[in-house]
RNA sequence: GUGAGAGUAGCUCAAGUGGUUAGAGCACCAGGUUGUGGUCCUGGGGGUUGCGGGUUCGAGUCCCGUCUCUCACCCCA
């Protein structure tokens, strides 16, 4: 029984200060690119009423996530996704928020799946959406703050690409094949196991999934299209000519934006969701086989169906289990953000000095600079070597030449340089110390 | 939810086809060292071998169940 109760439950981590500060240092980086991006944050409760996901997702949705009765009877449950939050907080306040709606978020989620590799039940998610805009440039604009981010982070074009499609343009090319629309979200989920399977499964699967050989061979004119450019020798009508043209544009812009080397059209890249009506992209590294960075992509529908005006909105979602482990892989964590960010260890070279040393410590803390000291009475040796376990940038020596003189001695415990200075002056000008 | 593999100290791993008191490195703690660490030496703590049951004179080792992790499905918001 002891042992049991110390493990996190399944698919849950415990956040012990070396992860939490690879976690802070994502957070941090997902945050600060967002605002540069000209994003606003906003959270919601950590759980809602379990209607709200049934909304999008039916009523198998309760099976996939954790839900339980407050002591009225209703029915509650922890997010899986912040999407629905986002929807309803739109649509409560539709009219007087100025467009287009750039709203982002870092929400904790947790669904009660079974876990895997990248896919664990407790995790976060940075979710990014504009809401109000059915412009191409919001789309390419979603895209841009994501590779941004995962440019700063280390994850260049060399590493990860960003797989676009159009869902829109699937259709159309769809319908010029002669097979009409009500079979299209059939031929979706179709396409989604694409790069999954080989050649000869993947036609099994097909033939399996009831496809006809004259639409198996549409969908795989489709899927084995090579560029942006070859989708011309598919388009027949002017709506199929007039998708492509958004792609066009996309491609443009993201060109504009500086990241068009990330940039790959993939006619395989559908998502699994019904509610995604135009632009769809997934971002995957090209080295491992893991699952999705991030996905995303236009839902004009969505505001409406959670009784909200009929806004069109693009977003995409990333999360944290996936990216720690790629960066984890290719050894793309900074070394120094598991430092501890401590300034000042303040050392006493006799225990007589000890006070003194609390003292000093106690001052610099008042100027709100970090600081700490030895709690236990032990050699200068010991307390440098416990200043450096602490992570401190420098260990300040308080001794007999601190009584007699006023003079402190500030060691820097990477340079192993060390001066002395008079205390008062060191406290004076001790956060201009590098 | 279905199927397969794995679980020995905080971590990485040892321990002939069942056989004394389950070991090592790293990490942690203390001392050598009464004014100099990260990089020296010595010692110490730490295990109901994931948990429960079974077979056996005897189980870390074999069998069953269970939990957790990993992999493949379902799903992927």
């Amino acid at each position: 029984m002891g042992k049991k109760i110390l493990q996190p439950p399944k698919g849950t981590r415990d956040y012990y200060p070396e992860l939490m500060a690879k976690l802070r240092w994502i957070f941090d980086t997902w945050r600060n690119v967002s605002i540069q991006h000209g994003f606003v944050e906003y959270d919601g409760p950590i759980f809602e009423s379990l209607e709200l996901f049934r909304i999008k997702s039916g009523d198998e949705i309760a099976s996939q996530l954790f839900h339980f009765e407050d002591r009225a009877g209703r029915e509650l449950a922890i997010r899986p996704e912040i999407t629905p939050t986002l929807a309803r907080m739109v649509a409560q306040k539709a009219n007087s928020l100025p467009r287009p709606i750039k709203w982002f978020s870092i929400p904790r989620l947790s669904r009660a799946e079974r876990p895997q590799r990248g896919r664990l039940r407790e995790f976060f998610q940075w979710n990014i959406d504009i809401v109000g805009s059915d412009s191409v440039l919001a789309d390419a604009e979603c895209m841009f703050v994501a590779i941004d981010f995962l440019r700063r982070i280390g994850l260049t074009s060399d590493i990860i690409e960003l797989q676009v499609n159009s869902r829109t343009i699937i259709s159309s090319l769809l319908v010029d094949a002669n097979i009409t629309p009500d079979r299209h979200e059939h031929i979706f989920a179709i396409m989604d196991k694409y790069e999954k399977l080989s050649d000869r499964q993947f036609d099994e699967y097909a033939k399996q999934q009831g496809l006809s050989a004259d639409e198996l061979s549409a969908v795989k004119d489709i899927l084995t299209l090579k560029d942006i450019d070859a989708v011309s020798s598919l388009t027949k009508s002017q709506e199929s000519k007039e998708e492509l043209d958004k792609l066009h544009q996309l491609r443009d812009y993201l060109h504009a934006f500086g990241i068009e080397d990330y940039f790959v059209y993939k006619p395989s890249v559908v998502r699994g969701l019904a509610y995604y009506t135009g632009i769809v992209f997934e971002i995957f590294d090209k080295s491992t086989k893991l699952r999705a960075i991030a996905g995303g992509g236009r839902y004009d529908h969505l505001i409406k169906l959670f009784g909200g005006p009929d806004m069109p909105a693009t977003g995409f979602g990333m999360g944290d289990v996936v990216l720690l482990e790629l960066l984890e892989e290719l050894d793309k964590i900074p070394a120094d953000i598991t430092r501890s960010g401590l300034k000042f260890f303040v050392i006493d070279a006799d225990k007589q000095f000890f006070n003194l040393a609390l003292k000093i410590t106690s001052e610099l803390r008042k100027k709100g600079i970090s600081a700490d000291y030895s709690s236990k009475r032990q050699s200068l040796g010991k307390q440098l070597k416990s200043a450096n376990q602490a992570g401190a940038k420098f260990a300040i020596i308080v001794g007999q030449e601190t009584a007699d003189e006023n003079l402190i001695t500030i060691k820097n415990l990477q340079t192993s340089q060390q001066q002395q200075i008079k205390t008062d002056e060191f406290i004076a000008k001790a956060d201009e110390i590098e």
